[in-house]
DNA sequence: TCGTTGTCATCAATCGATTGCAATATACCC
DNA sequence: GGGTATATTGCAATCGATTGATGACAACGA
């Protein structure tokens, strides 16, 4: 375990005063005999000198560097939107700190705080969504010294950048597509009482029933957490149904379901069929493939990014700015169309 | 967008230097009247006062902050390893920043460099696998003003603390899993070219052959990189042999490996039985369930943490620690049983 | 000899916090 | 009232780097 080298030790090293040696390594224009420039690189190289960012973004206040905060890391779809915003963040030559907050309001806002007080320029929040007391948490979003862009969900009431998808119009999407496909009794699988986008998507799926005058039916709504136990525990309720189909509005809901679904002996689309979300574990072997509406996490990430980046540059309005992008309906073979004899 | 506020200005606000303030703030040790605590308490709350974690780590020397260096965060193993360091590292008042590489040993330097130089305490690295140039890297690590920890692989014959599982006992353990079960030939696709893991796998598995007697066939030794697609590319070569069995060696190995058998109409066990890797996904259904080695990210974790922890306490001795793990076989179902009449 | 120009390099303030030591004010004691 | 304790608080250096302002010195012309 070497020491960390400074500025001074290079400079008494060649003789030469800090300022030299800092002005040379930084290749700032200044006159420096090329003889002395070399001299300080060599010996800078020689002794594994690395600047101290702590020291040098105290005095820039810069430090290009961003954060991100998910609420689990350990969730493909999160894990996918960080590995995309961590690539485009490292093109425009910034750093980004992924960190993964368990899901609570003050996790997150203790996160927060370590990213701020630590000198990233920006950070980028995926938060809000649970229903845990969150005043705290958007007390200090709103007097945040940096720019925050929040993904994928929202803080509601909070005037800054967003980038999200709109789960209404997923859930209006998959059911209409269960609709055109001659289902008439449409279960959904929702984290309706938890989650903002689950009552997005919820809506969603009321409206598209609504729209051809099928009946809202109660009975057809079940309650699921976005982890697959939650859902494969609540799927024997949907079974006992006479349900055709049902929108699962997330992927981890639809693979509880299947789960069960197996166990039970009934086949997909035969028995049922079944539209998932977000398609994130697409490239896994499903039997059969899931019908999904998917919301590209590297889209989300471009936007996000985009707008981190106006904000950064200063070219940000006054005004939030709202990026809605609109999710795709992957069409595989998870549903089964009906001959329509309704 | 408000002001970032300092101890300066809370200082100036309240009427006493800011070596008071941070006395109170800091609640150290100090004669400061009870009047004047309430005051400034309450100013710096009214004003959203956070303190500067730069300056402060700048002067102190430590920043309670760890960094992470993952090859992939996409990946669902790294990413569960991922999660579960950030929670233990939570548990001790340790932030962590996670980065994801891309893989390439010279992102890995970059990385790394960033991380040292805003002042983590310490950094866990999982790089080193892949046979890129790792020439510089080595050499950077080597020195290192901060505790290292490798994590699941190692750069070669570099002095560091080390937490891994035995990769070669791994791959034993799957192989001489499928003897015991009666296989005799016995296919395996690993990552060898390009891993030092998948070599040891590798290595693992002919050690199972070689104690029972059974020949090392160089065809049916198949090369895949950990990607599902080229495993999936991989596979048709294997399904073209005689094997009753394969070894895949990792998760994504097995489901491109998976996709294809079943495009092909094989079933497993009944076809061709599979042994997995890491065991991942094992939540996730599938048809059949995978018997996997398993090798627990969050075991890793915890080791990793320990190593560190030491390190940090300064309790490290003076050589490198090296925790091997030992794998686990998962049995479920998909591998069949052979009558053995070889 | 003085002034000018050009070259090479350094000074010193600054970023925001921490902290050992010094300083001031008040109280207390004989 | 003189002197010591005690309670409060401030000074100034420090961490490691950046940078605008300045200085030193040599060569050259008049």
């Amino acid at each position: 375990m070497a020491n960390k080298v400074t500025l001074k030790q290079i400079a008494q090293e060649v003789g030469l005063s800090p300022s030299s040696v800092s002005l040379v390594l930084n290749n700032r224009p200044c006159r420096i005999s090329e003889e002395n420039r070399k001299l300080i690189k060599e010996v800078a190289a020689r002794n594994h000198y690395v600047p101290n960012q702590i020291a040098r973004s105290l005095v820039m206040r810069e430090s290009r560097t961003l954060g991100l905060i998910v609420p689990n890391i350990e969730s493909r779809f999160f894990a996918s939107l960080a590995g995309s915003l961590e690539k485009r963040c490292r093109e425009d030559g910034y750093a980004l700190f992924i960190t993964s907050s368990g899901g609570s309001a003050d996790d997150d806002l203790e996160l927060l705080r370590q990213l701020v007080t630590r000198g990233v320029d920006g950070v980028f929040l995926v938060v809000g969504d649970e229903f845990s007391d969150d005043r705290a948490l958007r007390e200090e979003v709103s007097h945040l010294p940096i720019p925050a862009v929040m993904v994928d969900r929202a803080i509601e009431g909070l005037e800054c950048d967003k980038v999200m998808f709109d789960h209404e119009m997923g859930g209006y999407m998959a059911t209409r597509y269960l609709i055109e496909q001659g289902h008439r009794r449409i279960a959904c699988l929702v984290n309706a009482r938890r989650s903002n986008t689950g009552r997005k998507r919820l809506a969603g799926y009321e409206r598209a029933l609504r729209e051809v005058g099928l009946p809202i039916d109660a009975r057809l709504e079940f309650e699921s957490e976005y982890y697959i136990p939650s859902a494969y525990e609540a799927s024997e309720a949907v079974l006992a149904t006479d349900a055709t189909a049902v929108f699962a509005s997330s992927d981890n809901i639809a693979l509880g379901l299947l789960k069960r679904l197996h166990e039970m002996g009934k086949s997909i689309p035969g028995d049922i069929s079944v539209v998932s979300y977000d398609n994130s574990a697409a490239d896994v072997l499903f039997e059969p493939a899931l019908t999904a509406i998917e919301q590209d996490p590297g889209v989300l990430a471009e936007h996000a990014f985009g707008c981190m980046s106006k904000r950064l540059a200063g070219r940000g309005g006054r005004r939030a700015e709202e990026v809605v992008l609109e999710p795709a309906l992957i069409v595989k073979d998870s549903v089964l169309e009906l001959t329509k004899h309704n």
